[in-house]
DNA sequence: CGGGCTATGAAAACCGGTTTAGTATCTCTA
DNA sequence: TAGAGATACTAAACCGGTTTTCATAGCCCG
């Protein structure tokens, strides 16, 4: 009997079916299909697996198999941006929820020597998740060329991409028209950095959607971007509170800080505090998502409530119904919004 | 020429060496190891290689080579638990950050059918990194029969497993002594899920530890556990408030409560607040871990500052310095705490 | 002009499982 | 008692790459 115990090495099926006098596919089926084989091979080859410690390569298993038991979440930005951002956490949980009842496992894919492209080139999962704008023709070419099953979230979809988003021209309207009706005409929004102030161009990116919503709220009380105070700041606390800064440093204070992101809200407030600049009182604030922070800060954040889990959840389950082949034809789910009023905006 | 536009299959190594009439070797150099062929094979191949619509597979890849370019992070809870919990996710970003830099993805790992073991038996990953006390023999025996490296952040690690934690009793009595130290003698504890009241167990988990370290902040002014009120709260927001209101619900209220969890103190001064309860003026609250959110809630909260994204880091790079070969002997990395007095706790 | 070296590429082994196809034995039935 | 069918098992093919080993041709050099 080979010595095995202390080889660096671990055993294989082969050294299982040496060891107990049996053949591969006996030792297999002792593991995948017990009721195959006489019960005395199957004690016989479970006990010489035990005892060589033996435990079926995963890997080997999922290859034979063509298959991961993984999808893919794609990064957005830099992880310390990404998993900074309570909202993409959300989202990500709401994934990971699905994927724990689907006995599955979530891969956390960051960019691959700053190329998200050449990071889904190499991706071993059976599906992608995508968050956001970012997504580039060329990464929708290697997935599509790699017949890997996708879905967009809060991305820029085509027809043929299965997508979950809200409608945001409609929700940033709504944001910026509660500024405006609670009597607010000296504005600032603050803009994700992908954000781009000329409304002219057909831009699918969230940004820019919801730029034009805010174009048209902005509109109807006869304002236009020129009358407003437009920045852009990462989606992160830290930048907010940067941002802030820059508004504090200019000399006139907007009387509200319209932002596409509660992170970034919540950055403002905290700045504006400190600097000891009163919210509501001398300037109001509006945040974007609704995360769970945006109840618990003083003054709680009115904000549009978009449902992140939700739409992790979603995104998940509709990956799985396409890598499961129960769904042939590209969705679009596009679920609700809701305007959530609470004491950082103040009527004038 | 064979028609493979519209296959339903993706093109292998075999189709393009056919197709360019190369070999298989061929295709693979002119992928890895372009200097090993001539120019115009090259060419050729890597031709055929777009024509065709060729990505090499990275499973197939892997498996050859052996690796996974994937580290693992095992989830301490229930998806829907852990990915809640900021500190946990400050852990996983750091973890993230330094997969980034070294060309990895980082797999969260559920439990399978319940089961942590389960789901470590089937991991296709390099490594893997442990968060919290839920790390039991089982999982450990698995780990260790796969070969597979691992690290433990805040585990229960012995000597032979390199591991990632700050001096738990020590933090925990430094804690205690804050409330203390201020007048307090109306305490109660919140303790995570997992901890246990009977100090007298040599348990290696966080919570236990901490209960020494509060066991002998009391026993130095002449309390003892008898004397507080005792409680246990999963590490959610949630079950904060829960808690929170099964306080408020009783007779008296202590003047100060000490939680294991800045998630968990949050929660019980939200919870507070709705009740009309005054934080700090009528019931302090301190917490354990210093999230961001700590610093933006009202008041501000007083707790243990921990370094979560430190501690990933710190633990990511040892897996791979492990991974690597570069680290044979086991390491124990012990890191800083740091007390952090803010508004949340009053002088008595 | 023969021996050794380099450049180029193909054949075959390998990674560790699963699965198909097939064989030998035993049992049941007509 | 022959044939059909079930049972228990194995050999070999397969998943799609990488790598080792080997073959051939061309070249340089003494």
């Amino acid at each position: 009997m080979r010595d095995m115990k202390n080889g660096t090495k671990r055993p294989t099926i082969k050294d299982i079916a040496r060891e107990s006098g049996y053949s591969k596919t006996a030792v297999s089926f002792a593991f995948n299909d017990p009721g195959r084989i006489s019960e005395k091979a199957r004690d016989q080859i479970l006990l010489t697996a035990e005892r060589l410690g033996y435990i079926p390569d995963p890997m080997a298993r999922n290859f034979s198999l063509q298959r991961h038991l993984s999808i893919g979440f794609l990064l957005p930005q830099m992880v310390q941006y990404s998993l900074k951002n309570p909202y993409t956490l959300e989202v990500i949980a709401g994934i990971g929820a699905v994927c724990e009842k689907m006995g599955y496992t979530l891969t956390i894919i960051p960019p691959l020597h700053k190329s998200l492209a050449l990071a889904v080139r190499n991706a071993a999962v059976d599906g992608l998740i995508t968050l956001g704008s970012q997504i580039d023709g060329d990464i929708i070419t290697v997935m599509q060329t790699r017949l890997l099953p996708f879905v967009m979230i809060d991305g820029p979809a085509d027809e043929a991409t299965s997508s979950v988003h809200i409608a945001e021209e409609e929700a940033a309207y709504t944001q910026m028209k509660a500024a405006l009706d609670y009597g607010h005409r000296s504005i600032a929004i603050i803009g994700l950095a992908s954000a781009t102030f000329a409304i002219e161009q057909e831009s699918q990116s969230v940004a820019a959607k919801r730029m034009q919503g805010y174009h048209r709220a902005l509109g109807e009380v006869g304002l236009h971007f020129d009358d407003v105070n437009c920045l852009v700041s990462e989606c992160t606390l830290e930048d907010g509170r940067r941002t802030a800064a820059r508004l504090l440093a200019q000399k006139t204070l907007p009387t509200c800080v319209v932002t596409m992101s509660d992170i970034v809200a919540i950055g403002c407030i905290t700045a504006f505090r400190e600097a000891g600049v009163a919210v509501p009182d001398q300037i109001s604030v509006v945040g974007f998502d609704n995360i769970e922070e945006a109840m618990t800060i003083t003054p709680a954040l009115t904000t549009i409530d978009q449902p992140a889990a939700e739409k992790g959840k979603l995104g998940a389950k509709t990956l799985f119904s396409i890598i499961e082949g129960r769904q042939e034809e590209p969705v679009h789910h596009q679920i609700e919004y809701r305007l959530v009023l609470r004491d950082s905006l103040k009527q004038l």
